[in-house]
DNA sequence: TTATCTTATG
């Protein structure tokens, strides 16, 4: 009785219902219009209501099915058709979804299966079908078999081709790919953005930027394919930029799938401002939270420092995942807030919801962060026992750094020694951070002679094992290092911090003078070193490892990128104003007393971020109450 | 009917 009711609302919003009159033409109707408006569970209530449903009734659940990613439930109707209603022979318009459905499921045993049911019947002479067919292949991993089928296809048209070609692309093949796209006299608007996807996965982002420019006409698709690209590439700046075109010269409507790209970048950027900017463009045009968009916001805020801001994008999102937890988890981690991410990593058990490798990732270092040993260890122990995950080598390397920073150095080595992945230069060089930290000079040597087996070029290891030295004073043994790092050619990763004013984002090198208004940013820092000095602040020189003079040393460290950063930021944001500054590498011991001082001095709060782990400085002091 | 673009850790 109360699913005729419902199936009675449904039937009244339709625009001519008195006109049907067969109850399956009239569910297939009412099928693909529940289905549409994304409410496959009621397509799914009409189908049951039909006491003899016709083929094409079930074609159309199975359509309604796919459409809306309920896959295995489309298999599983699909086998009871065959079972439960041997009389009805299914069609290309059954296969169709089939495929689609084996191929987003990699089941390949059902979708061999049923290639082999639509050889029998001969319907794969039907292009459509050919078409699925070659595409389903290429996601179940076996590129020979799609490929063999594609040459053998009587007839090919312009889908046949994009097919191909985004198949190649995703088993790493550009080549192919291009030769065919080269080739083909007709190209629709998914054949470019196929193949610039193509290039940019390839990490090759000048081919794709050419193919981007030389396209006769663009949509939606193509501008992410080609932001994206960028974006996963980590050219931040360039996706950010090329948005900016997207709005301001093509007067292009970005969609979800653009704002995702573009809040990745600012993310990593720390490009806050632009952050918030799309947060208010997704509410004017009313766009709805959903997963991906939600969790690309929330992550943005998260990585930008605003952490309730972030809670406040993932409450008001219906629909969370295990990357939505994952994404609080981290953030709350990353600020130290150890106690909060315990809450919301239990909160996340109760609401049923089972966690990956990535949230203990995050769960774990937010004890590293908080010196919360122990307790990290009992989470360590409990993925592996209580949830059967099997650790990676970036759960070592948060163990080790754990233990090797609170100064259980014993331990660390014997983590090391019993791991069952092989370690690498990220876990020994946790572990070597330790040994600086607590003047370990015996156990450092040992673990820098395993890092150089490992990877000779390995540049991290050099300079660790020179600001060891240094810091014990043994000068020449630092000054010996830079050499033979200087001799071997490795090359240092330049210190690099970013800052975002009025929307644009500046870039800083150490002893950069780039920037336009670089006179005034030296000026700058001078009056501010002054300022310290007189509030009685001596610079940490022990860091800086040429055997140089104290003055020199002083003037190396001025000029580190994130006190570039912070003089612009204090040149060029209002008085008061918080400053936020992201940077590549880790912070020295240096700016970070510095940059607590001048917290005091200027009065202003700054928020600085490298790689993970945030710092808030506010008063004279940083959220991390030194602990890092 | 089929094909193109999107998120989290190190």
């Amino acid at each position: 009785m109360k699913q005729l009711m419902q199936l009675q609302a449904v039937l009244i919003t339709d625009p001519a219902p008195s006109i049907i009159i067969d109850p399956n033409l009239a569910a297939v109707k009412l099928i693909s219009a529940t289905s549409s408006r994304g409410n496959p569970r009621h397509a799914a209530l009409v189908f049951s209501i039909l006491s003899e449903p016709n083929l094409i009734a079930w074609n159309s659940l199975l359509k309604a099915l796919t459409d809306n990613h309920l896959y295995s439930l489309a298999l599983a109707r699909f086998n009871s058709l065959l079972v439960r209603r041997p009389r009805l022979n299914p069609d290309e318009f059954t296969f169709t979804s089939i495929f689609k459905a084996c191929a987003a499921l990699v089941a390949c045993h059902a979708g061999e299966a049923s290639h082999a049911f639509v050889f029998r019947q001969g319907l794969d002479s039907n292009l459509c079908l050919a078409n699925s067919l070659v595409d389903m292949y290429f996601k179940f991993g076996l590129p020979k078999n799609a490929s063999r089928l594609f040459d053998e296809m009587p007839m090919k048209d312009v889908v046949s081709w994009n097919t191909f070609i985004s198949g190649c692309s995703s088993y790493g093949d550009v080549l192919s790919a291009r030769q065919l796209f080269d080739r083909m006299s007709e190209r629709s608007l998914v054949t470019w953005s196929a193949m610039i996807a193509a290039h940019a996965k390839a990490g090759d982002t000048r081919a794709a930027r050419e193919l981007f420019d030389q396209m006769p006409d663009k949509n939606v698709v193509c501008w992410n394919a080609m932001i994206s690209g960028y974006a996963q590439n980590e050219r931040f700046s360039s996706a950010i930029e090329l948005f900016r075109t997207m709005l301001q010269v093509s007067s292009m409507q970005p969609n979800a799938a653009t704002l995702v790209s573009v809040l990745s970048a600012c993310a990593h950027l720390g490009a806050l401002d632009l952050g918030r900017w799309i947060h208010r463009y997704i509410k004017r045009k009313g766009m709805e939270l959903s997963l991906f968009l939600g969790n690309a916001l929330a992550d943005m805020y998260a990585k930008c420092g605003c952490i309730p801001e972030a809670e406040g994008v993932f409450q008001q999102m219906h629909d969370k995942d295990v990357i939505s937890w994952s994404i609080i988890i981290s953030g709350l981690a990353m600020f130290g807030h150890a106690g909060q991410a315990m809450s919301a990593f239990h909160e996340m058990l109760q609401r049923g919801t089972e966690p990956n490798d990535i949230t203990f990732m995050g769960i774990i270092s937010a004890c590293t962060h908080s010196g919360q040993v122990d307790t990290g260890l009992e989470f360590f122990r409990m993925m592996r026992e209580d949830f059967m995950i099997p650790p990676k080598v970036e759960h070592y390397g948060c163990v080790v750094d754990m233990l090797s920073r609170a100064g259980r150095l014993e331990e660390a080595e014997d983590m090391v020694a019993s791991m069952v992945v092989p370690p690498n230069v990220i876990v020994w060089g946790a572990l070597l951070g330790g040994c600086r930290i607590h003047a370990d000079i015996e156990r450092g040597e040992r673990v820098v002679r395993r890092i150089l087996e490992l990877n000779p070029d390995h540049s991290g290891s050099y300079v660790y094992l020179a600001t060891l030295y240094a810091s014990m004073g043994r000068l020449e043994a630092a000054a010996e290092c830079r050499l033979r790092m200087r001799k071997q050619r490795v090359a240092k990763t330049p210190g690099c911090s970013w800052i975002e004013v009025d929307h644009a984002v500046h870039e800083f090198f150490m002893g950069d003078r780039a920037h336009p208004r670089s006179d005034e940013i030296y000026a700058m820092i001078s009056k501010l070193r002054h300022k310290m000095r007189l509030a009685g602040y001596v610079p940490n020189t022990s860091v800086v490892c040429q055997s140089i003079d104290e003055e020199e040393k002083e003037d190396a460290l001025s000029m580190h990128s994130e006190k570039l950063a912070l003089a612009f930021g204090i040149l060029a944001t209002k008085q008061g104003q918080t400053i936020r500054i992201v940077k590549n590498l880790r912070v020295c011991k240096d700016c970070h007393d510095a940059f607590k001082v001048l917290s005091k001095i200027e009065e202003r709060e700054i928020i600085l971020r490298y790689r993970n782990r945030f710092h808030q400085f506010r008063e004279g002091l940083c959220s991390c109450k030194d602990f890092w």
